[in-house]
DNA sequence: ACGATTGTGTTGTATATACAACATAGGAGC
DNA sequence: GCTCCTATGTTGTATATACAACACAATCGT
C-alpha cells in the first residue's frame, strides 16, 4: 500500500533519532535538578553559569557563551537575572568593549549553600541512568567539548 | 585558606554535572538538528511530537505528554502552533473531555519530505559523539523510558 | 443521587533558548 | 589616519519549557 514509505520515515526516526532521545533526557534531568535546587531559588542554568564563572573567572561573556556552547545572547539575559541577585557582577574592561564577570558574595554563599541539593539530584539521576548509563552521559559530553576545541 | 571549600564545590559540581552536560548535548544536538530541518521550516521540536502522533494515534495529548516527559501545558501550545500548519488535526473526543490528536496531510507530506534532513544531522550527530558516545545515548535514554513506566 | 477526588486541557507568568538586526569597539591593511 | 572587517554585547521576536491556578468532566464512595 502507498503508505509503506511514511510508515517506515516514521519508525526510522522513532527508534534511532538522537535528539528525540537527548531532547527526553535534557526535560528529565534539568527537571530533576530544578527540583532539588528549587529551596535555594536557583534553577541549574543558572547555577552552571555561575560555577562557570567561579571556576574560571574573572571572564567574559563571549568566553563563557562559547565554553557553554550557548547562544550570546541567551547568556546575556542571564547575566541580567543573577546580576540582580549579586550572584555575579559585571564590570567593564580596562579598555573598550569586553565587560568581566565574576561571582558576587551572595553567589558565593550560593555556591557553598548548594553542595548538598546538587549532590541529591545528581545521586537521583544516577540512580536513574544506573551507573553505564551516567558514564555514557560524561562520554558523549567529552566527545562534544572535544569538537568545540576544547575545555 | 578559608576558600577551600568554595573551591572544592566548584570543582566537584564542574568535574562531575550530569545537568551540565545532558544540558550542553541538548543545546548542541538541537540546533544540529534546527540547522537541518530550517529548509522544511519545523523545528526538531514539533517533528518529535508529529512522529509520536503518526506513530501512535490517534491519540490523546495527556498521553503524548506522558511519553515525552514533557508537561502538558508546553505540548498544548506545541499542538495550537502544529495546527495552524494543518500538521495536527484535533477533534473532540466522543463522549466528554478528552481531546483526540492525528496527523493533518500537511503532517504527512511533512514526514516524508523529511527524512533527508533528518539523516544528515543524525549522521553529522553520530559523528560528533563517536559510535560508542551515540550507543551511550540511547543507553541512557532507554534507562529513562524504564522509569517512566513505559514505552 | 450527591459530594469529593481525580484527570484533562487552557491560560498567566517566568525563564531558557536561538536567530536576526543592530551598535560599537578594535584591528588590519593601505 | 582612514576604511573595512571582525568581535562583542544588546534588543526584538519566536519557540520550548515548567509551574500555578483555573475550568470542567468523569469517576468513586457512600
Amino acid at each position: 500500500m502507498k503508505n509503506d514509505s511514511l510508515t517506515s520515515t516514521v519508525e526510522t526516526i522513532a527508534s534511532e533519532c538522537l535528539a528525540v532521545r537527548i531532547r527526553l533526557l535534557n526535560r528529565t534531568v534539568t527537571n530533576i535538578f530544578d527540583d532539588a535546587l528549587r529551596p535555594l531559588g536557583v534553577k541549574v542554568s543558572q547555577l552552571n553559569v555561575l560555577i562557570v564563572v567561579a571556576k574560571l573567572g574573572p571572564i567574559s561573556p563571549g568566553e563563557v557563551s562559547r565554553r557553554l556552547n550557548m547562544e550570546k545572547s541567551t547568556l546575556s539575559r542571564n547575566v541580567d537575572r543573577m546580576r540582580t541577585h549579586d550572584w555575579l557582577k559585571v564590570s567593564e574592561g580596562d579598555s573598550g568593549r569586553k565587560q568581566i564577570l565574576e561571582i558576587g558574595s551572595a553567589g558565593r554563599k550560593l555556591i557553598e549553600k548548594s553542595l548538598p541539593f546538587w549532590k541529591k539530584a545528581q545521586v537521583q539521576t544516577e540512580v536513574m541512568l544506573g551507573e553505564r548509563g551516567a558514564r555514557s552521559i560524561h562520554r558523549a559530553a567529552n566527545a562534544v567539548w572535544a569538537q568545540l576545541g576544547r575545555t
